[in-house]
DNA sequence: CTGAAAGCGCTAACAC
DNA sequence: GTGTTAGCGCTTTCAG
């Protein structure tokens, strides 16, 4: 047997709007309907139908995180993990379920757009966008809000599309400085993959920061992953044009420097300076500990939750754009020597 | 302007049913009607309200995997990638979507078992489950259908649970003979967590087959991670009873094994053979690569899926068991020799 | 093959 | 505070 609201409202001897405000957490009901209403709930086991709920209400009580890294990248990926951390914290006690929409291949991205079709979530949080992405189209498009981890560029934003973004742009800056202080002369640039917005702004800041000393031959894109960074800095060594100093778009590409730095014997930070991008924990681990631009990547995540919440109630959170910080580890040698 | 199937029917001059049906896929509609319906739908950008079908139909339309492992541990583990591989395949061309639903901490164990109890999946799959995992009682109870992967020994399942699990018992007395046939005669055991069933099967499988050999010294425990594998080989080792094969829980465990190899300068499999369960990607990039007793994970996705469609309509699937296969490469010296 | 009619279970004005 | 009354948008008998 599956209740109604019907049958509580009959065992508690209160009308079905009662019950209803109860279940909604109405103030306007009486301390005795409202403990008549739960008994009968409890003894009962009755659980509410939420479709039924959401149809009448417009409400889905749903949001979702939509994930379009394939799964591969995607499960190996600290900054995912931190932005889910994040989530989870801005969602805080709130009703709202939170889903996780795997959008990596054709098939998922099908099912993934089938679903936000058919508006079974308030609204979606969209992690860091590649411009490239089979399935940005359908995403700006779409009317159910949507809060963007990263930068557009050159992308006309609705009203239902709000970004939440770091300073890439500064943070690669800042690095550039950092290294340029600490006495490197020629800095290599690892970046990451040309079609996201973010990794792009790295790579401007970078180039800027150089000015009439940025040599192109001293950039090798990588796709954040380790291994990327590892294969990149084989090609800067293979390239012969000689550097001092590398900045990566990436801890996880940092990484990767240090497994050739270990192999070829090359001293971290005496012959080469390192830095990285991120300030996940990984980094403190690597040895010398990396010097990193750190981007306050659970705050990303809480504030997203935040902003899409505000959507859903109607009011409009902006766009919001978070500092990075240098974190000065042992990879580069500190400005004091 | 939202659309209802009201406004669909007038467009296309015929009744809210015909609309209904052809939006179901009915066959009982007449190709006019159908051809009117559908360009009233194109025109308008009609889009159905899900809610107000499963309310009426009863039916979610809807599938959840539910993982249980927290972020850190579950973003890292081939196998569950494997799964998911295999789950999407398994799903096919269904309407039924896929949902991630996260139970990796108390908060999010909240949501997900809110989001059972509010009904909005037609069933779920359950992740390797540990049996201390806080929401397996839940899982137990709740009345939506759950297929899980992994066994549950000593519980009674009603009839909303059924399992998919591999002959992880077999397979370790596969792993442990094929170490005897090629010649070793001390063999340790790095197992996976007490509290996985799987892993106390392999272990089991393991005692048995060395029977009057086994030797509980021999015997570490990790948690399947690649971490833990280095840090079981080291206590094996430094607790000093000699050893001249090891089998391990897991590929990436045996990774760890390896790391401590090669820092230690012991050839594998000339000093060492070592044995791995998994068959992921990984252990065949291993040097040498490593023999293992592979699961067919994929599989194992799909099966889950199909039999949970299985159960939502209605006919019961049973409990479905794989069975292992050695992969022998180069980790292990060849019978032959 | 098609339409009329009766809900699915809940929320949300609106009166009292 | 509480009950009454309309729906929310769709599916599904049931006649025809």
């Amino acid at each position: 047997m599956t209740y109604t609201i019907q049958d509580i409202a009959k065992l508690a001897g209160v009308s079905r709007s009662t019950v209803s405000r109860v279940l909604t957490g109405s103030p306007k009901v009486s301390p005795e309907a409202r403990e008549a209403v739960q008994r009968a709930i409890k003894e009962t086991g009755y659980r509410l139908n939420s479709h039924a709920r959401s149809l009448a209400s417009g409400r889905n009580e749903a949001v979702a995180v939509l994930v379009t890294q394939p799964g591969e990248e995607l499960f190996d990926d600290p900054t995912i993990r931190g932005l889910f951390r994040g989530v989870n914290a801005g969602l805080g006690d709130l009703e709202e379920a939170l889903l996780v929409l795997l959008a990596g291949n054709e098939q998922e991205q099908r099912r993934a757009v089938r679903f936000l079709d058919k508006r079974r979530i308030d609204g979606a949080i969209y992690l860091s966008p590649h411009l490239n992405d089979p399935i940005l189209p359908t995403v700006l498009d779409t009317d159910v809000p949507i809060v963007v981890c990263g930068y557009l560029p050159g992308i006309r934003l609705g009203s239902t599309l709000r970004t939440v973004t770091i300073t890439d742009k500064e943070g690669a800056i800042s690095a550039v400085a950092h290294l340029q202080a600490c006495g490197a002369n020629r800095i290599a640039h690892v970046a990451g993959p040309e079609d996201t917005p973010g990794s792009a702004l790295r790579l401007v800041g970078y180039q800027e920061a150089l000015g009439e000393d940025f040599d192109p031959d001293l950039v090798v894109h990588g796709d954040y992953t380790q291994a990327s960074g590892k294969a990149a800095m084989q090609e800067l060594l293979d390239r012969g044009a000689p550097f001092d100093a590398v900045f990566c778009a990436s801890d996880r590409m940092a990484a990767g420097v240090y497994q050739v730095t270990n192999e070829k014997g090359i001293r971290v930070p005496e012959d080469l300076q390192v830095i990285g991008f991120d300030g996940h924990l990984l980094g403190r681990k690597l040895e010398p500990p990396l010097t990193t631009v750190a981007q306050p990547i659970e705050v990303i995540g809480q504030q997203a939750v935040e902003m899409l919440i505000d959507m859903i109630n109607g009011t409009d959170p902006g766009h919001r754009e978070f500092p990075t910080k240098l974190i000065v580890r042992g990879s580069t040698r500190s400005v004091a020597d």
